[in-house]
DNA sequence: TTTCGTTGTAACCATTGACATTACAACTAA
DNA sequence: TTAGTTGTAATGTCAATGGTTACAACGAAA
């Protein structure tokens, strides 16, 4: 199991507009050429943060814009918006064990506690890290490259 | 993205061998019952956790035994013998970022580190668990039932 | 108003992984 | 030898991922 690129694509993209956003106007085609994938992919995933309320998308003329401050946007927000997990567990269970057996009709009463503390600890890591820890972490970045 | 439910059905197997094991021959028709599975998926899951070095399967006669003491199999154990993540990265990128692109070039080097701190926390959480907390629970789930 | 670049989205396709199922060889103990 | 079990190959179904083409809808600028 991993967590779909889609992830790491979308924190691609707003470094992207961190970055370039003053200079360049940041289209899904611009985008794309920086993932190295296709203008599609970037769409949809535009679509996710926008339906998100993390950011607003100019149709017809293009342009991405932020709809709150760098640093009140986490991984942990970013996450949530892209993974399209129903119910928000992290650990898959089987349907249907069977009720006439001990273990299997506890199970979920066994696991769950202890399964939620770990989703808990992924989750609250995530929230530790903010766009603006992009902005910062690129600059320095950048700044050794010369 | 979810984690799959072999893990889950994993953690099942080692309960239903501690709560079963010294009444009956927990072969992987029982289990499969328990879990409401088929028998070769079983078979497959314990194909993992013997290569892993948790545990015995004896042949021909059936039977599971554990390697080691409860209290020195932890989740994340289980969960490294089962989940064939090649290189053991929670998170994907895309393939080919753009090296011409500032931001392309540099994305893995500005992400690794923050990716690889969430997958730790997580991780370590599964390494706070161990399968004699699933024994000491299951224990008491039973004697609520009564 | 027309044109041009862009977004939104539908409609596919290929690949992969998860889970299931059947079948059968290999093995062990009784 | 027999009965029960494990190991594993071969298939199948289904969903998700990632990709691609096509085109309508939109907005700004000429």
């Amino acid at each position: 199991m991993q967590i779909s690129s889609r992830f790491t694509i979308a924190l691609h993209i707003f470094t992207c507009v961190d970055t370039f956003g003053d200079d360049h106007k940041v289209t899904s085609d611009f985008l794309a050429a920086s993932i190295n994938t296709n203008p599609v992919i970037i769409r949809k995933i535009l679509t996710q943060l926008k339906n998100a309320g993390l950011i607003t998308v100019a149709r017809g003329t293009g342009g991405i814009e932020l709809t709150r401050e760098l640093s009140e946007i986490s991984f942990y927000d970013v996450y949530e918006a892209i993974e399209p997990v129903e119910g928000g567990d992290l650990f898959r269970f089987h349907e249907a064990p069977n009720p006439a057996c001990p273990v299997g009709r506890n199970i979920h009463a066994l696991l769950d506690g202890k399964l939620n503390s770990i989703q808990d600890a992924m989750e609250n890591e995530m929230k530790k890290y903010t766009l603006m820890d992009l902005r910062t972490g690129m600059k320095e970045l950048l700044a050794e490259e010369v």
